[in-house]
DNA sequence: CGCAAGAGTGAGTGGTCGACCACACACGCA
DNA sequence: TGCGTGTGTGGTCGACCACTCACTCTTGCG
């Protein structure tokens, strides 16, 4: 029942800011190759045509929406960092883990990001957001835990770690081999 | 019923193989979604519409190359378990490792693990194909090492980092921040 | 009000994809 | 030599893709 009302316009820039939202829960299924402009049209509430005249093609699209998903994945850190206990390298990485865990307990940021980490094999466009989004997020890292090497190290490899039990729905699945992997690691 | 004699020319199940082993050169690059039969059916020397008389359909074709590729890296771990130091965990779980490093020197198994995780948050059977091959791998390593979960994990975890490390070509970029994560990481 | 600038879309376009089918060719066997 | 079976392909089909354009509607402003 749609309800007969005079429609509200809004600037191409707060439509432009709404598309980069919404499209990562349209992305996060499919990837890249796998979803549609369509889809990403309807999950904005605007016609594919109109993606068309926020977005110049459909990398630069997807390319803007990876870019704002590192955005958030590093506000956030930025929010644990803050709340750490002390600032013990540990106790900042641990509390970063934490806030990164909460942020991603809606799944589709993360599956974005592996999303965009499996188009980037092919699409250099892709690739460079990407390498700057983990370049950014690794310094930052680096310079607010004071963690060394292999303590960054391991935290982006938990990271990825993350990203296979995420994207293969481990946690339906109840056997020692998941626990295995999933021990330690947190999640809302 | 049917004698295993010489023969000249293919027969169905020996270009079943030959697709297996050639497809996932095809599937390397753009993954499920962005490869086309097409590419599988000529990377392997033979028609498109061959391909579907050996496969039922393009998700068949591809669980069968995931599941070809955790074949081989379960035989590329058994390998190198054969050749560690001692029995110490630490020493067979850094035998698996360099065994892998070497299977994976060419990067295409590995890219086809890294996109069959990807489509497997929207396709069933090949997310079932990846859980499978996660099981049976972790289990194998779990037994053949005697590690802890921690080892395990570990030793999981920095697999992943691998296929951050090689889907954005790291190796490629010389700068803190890669050398940072792929600290300690052989690569042949 | 009048109207230009911008928001937004319906209706396409050319091209490609997965899948299918009728058919051609090669071989083992009687 | 001819036949049955299995290997292999060209051609095609409907669906759907990224992308375009002519067009309408809304809004702010003199």
């Amino acid at each position: 029942m749609k309800n007969e009302r005079p429609r509200q316009l809004s600037t191409a820039e707060e439509r432009r800011e709404t598309v980069l939202r919404t499209a990562i829960g349209a992305f996060a299924s499919r990837g890249y190759f796998g979803t549609t402009t369509t889809e990403v049209g309807k999950a904005a509430g605007i016609s594919q045509a109109y993606v068309y005249r926020l977005f110049p093609n459909k990398e630069s699209l997807f390319v803007a929406v990876v870019e704002h998903c590192f955005t958030r994945v590093r506000a956030s850190l930025e929010e644990g960092a803050a709340q750490a206990a002390s600032s013990a390298p540990e106790a900042v990485l641990h509390a970063m883990g934490d806030a990164y865990a909460k942020l991603i307990s809606d799944n589709d940021l993360m599956l974005v990001q592996l999303h965009a980490q499996a188009a980037a094999v092919s699409e250099p466009a892709i690739r460079d957001a990407v390498r700057a989004g983990y370049a950014r997020t690794v310094e930052y890292v680096r310079g607010a835990s004071g963690g060394d090497e292999r303590q960054i190290q391991e935290f982006f490899a938990t990271g990825m770690l993350c990203h296979l039990l995420v994207s293969m729905g481990a946690e339906e699945v109840d056997a020692p081999w998941t626990r295995t992997l999933s021990a330690g690691i947190t999640h809302y």
